[in-house]
DNA sequence: CATGAATGAGTGTTCATTCAT
DNA sequence: TATGAATGAACACTCATTCAT
């Protein structure tokens, strides 16, 4: 496998970092254009003028936001791969554990990175994420031919659809699908629904990727 | 089955509907805070003013740009429930055959539509929206259970997620997802890719569903 | 003499020239930068928003207020030119005092003009003023011509340089140089002071104008 | 002659010509409100701090800049009118030479002083240039009075004034005025372009002088 | 029906300056 | 003496909307 180029990560300062989580939230809750960023500054409790002072503009504290998020995300997929000790079965469980566990609690960062697939104004956002995507992509191909070699996986599969779909799915599920509320019918807190969803979730998903990928045409 | 109130279908004049074509496009494009009102009515060559005329506000725009979009995609998926001539597993087939061809027909409308699943703002947008998609589940659900009934189909699969599982694959791909693209390696022109990439992903789907349909823990 | 093109001149609202009147007004007195758009929309009485409105941009207004007075301008020293009733020397006479008047009415005009020599910001401004300065400059040859070939003035004399001696000493008394307060000592009133000087600037310069036009090496 | 009170002269540091330096420039290249101070601090490579720390504030830095320069043009004038071994005809000419080449030279300087008589701003920017004008104007007087008790010049002359016809012409020719480009036509490279019109309007402004000084009514 | 004019709130950003160290 | 961080006010400009006609 090739050696990635990294940028060396920035360090934060306390307030930069409120200032970030600050934006993820906003710009989730509302999108980057219906965020000022008077309301970020009031969040975070800095003054307006700290965010051009620290980030230079608005995208560049999008930016910061995102590559601060992607950093934590990267590691634990690499860890995963190189892990000697699971099977191939198990280390797409883990994989698909993993991915849940993430893009469910950092609904913000992924609401993010989807919307900006579209939006042409990112300018440094847009192949930052690719890239990040096709990092993560040779890394699950990796393992996915692993257990292909073992003859534990279909050769027929088409991984970076699988991939897609299994991401799509759980996009769906962060953003609030009705498909997704609709699909637990007794429950009475959002705590317990949030439990049982994700873990109907889980189930669904490593069911969805065993069918296909042991399932031969 | 339940009788699905609709709202009567609000006839719309030339000049409103080329503002819901402007605004339908920018929306997607730009999304609804980066559009302004005279974007619209510039792309619409309509006068400014014309668009609180019409529509009261901007948000009566989007609303009356979805609510546009919805009443043709109902229709469809309601001619294939009552169908009566093609089995199950066609049913499924051509299901997954008409919401790929519609959503990357109308991305811009199912753009719209996640986008609006976060944004607190669209009053009575994601109530449309979630009453839509709680129908169009219906409708796949008594396709699905048809299909139980007649063995073809496990009964263990967990179709609200199936649902959400294919449509969040769908929107993946239309919104352009970095994993889309790099499914197919060769391909010259943008034309090319598009129609490649259709086939892949109808395939994909169909085995997607068909695996998780008939597999049986 | 060759035709010069002329833009077709807009006709402003009476709203337009408040704004005009109030940008001149200020952008003399504190200069471009000095000046806010708020300050000009005070003064003009107007929102601030209509200045965009009508102009753009406060370029655009500075672009505006600058080719409204050109217009004025032009047509007097045209006048003059074809003026067959009086001889060469009474020609020089009319223009110093044509130029003198005006420029000290509209120093803001002037000092606007006389800045924006050397601020590079200025986009269509300084081609829109060189284009001037050079008409007027080739009518005043044409008077100094025809007073040469009458054997009034003398052949020596260079022409562009002695347009220049006299604008920037109009110029230098418009701005309140204080050499030129320091030329009249006995005085009470502003207004008293104002007569004098303008009366000493005149003569001064048909002096100057007068001996340099027939003085031989 | 009364004695002129003179400011005690600040002796700056290195940091603080660096400064002044850096302010002269770019405040006559872009205005004193066209000049940020992180400007100024960026070209002179030092702290934004500094600026405020060493000069109070922006407008401190502006009264520096010019009372630094005063002092040098100062002691010029001076050597010249004690001059005891040439004519008063000689000493114009050379008052003329000196006063083209340092304006040219130093026309941010210039440009900041012309600048500074419309600006109400400038707390004790005019006063001081007002104060070193006037005792130019003292010495020159002188220079001329002498000149005419021996003959050479006419008594009619308005010294205030043709003074500020010199200054004004030079200005307009430091500005940049295009009468000042059309004067010379034939010319290629900007170097020859310049020495060419300095030594044009040396020549210009004696003959002016000199027709003026001497010519009678 | 339709529109150009107008509004006031809000946008992201930059400003000169001050503060804590 | 020197500085990076921080501030609040101001900047030019755009917004969705309303008004008078």
């Amino acid at each position: 496998m090739e050696v990635e180029e990294r940028k060396p990560i920035r360090i934060f300062s306390e307030k930069e970092l409120s200032i970030i989580q600050a934006a993820e939230k906003l710009f989730a809750q509302l999108g980057f254009d219906g965020t000022s960023v008077r309301d970020i500054a009031r969040e975070a409790q800095v003054n307006v003028a700290m965010i051009s002072y620290y980030f230079n503009s608005k995208l560049g504290l999008l930016e910061a936001v995102v590559s601060a998020r992607i950093e934590v995300g990267r590691l634990e997929i690499e860890d995963l791969l190189h892990n000697k000790t699971i099977d191939p079965l198990s280390k797409i469980d883990r994989l698909i554990d993993g991915l849940v566990d993430r893009m469910m609690k950092h609904k913000s960062f992924h609401q993010i990175s989807m919307r900006s697939q579209l939006n042409a104004e990112n300018g440094q956002l847009n192949p930052m994420l690719a890239a990040q995507k096709k990092y993560n992509l040779k890394l699950i191909t990796q393992l996915i031919q692993d257990g292909q070699k073992l003859g534990v996986f279909s050769k027929q599969v088409d991984i970076p659809l699988l991939v897609m779909t299994i991401i799509g799915t759980i996009y769906q599920a962060a953003t609030g699908s009705p498909y997704f509320t609709l699909a637990v019918k007794a429950s009475t807190s959002e705590q317990i629904l949030q439990g049982r969803l994700l873990k109907k979730l889980k189930i669904h998903l490593k069911k969805v990727a065993r069918a296909t990928l042991t399932y031969e045409v």
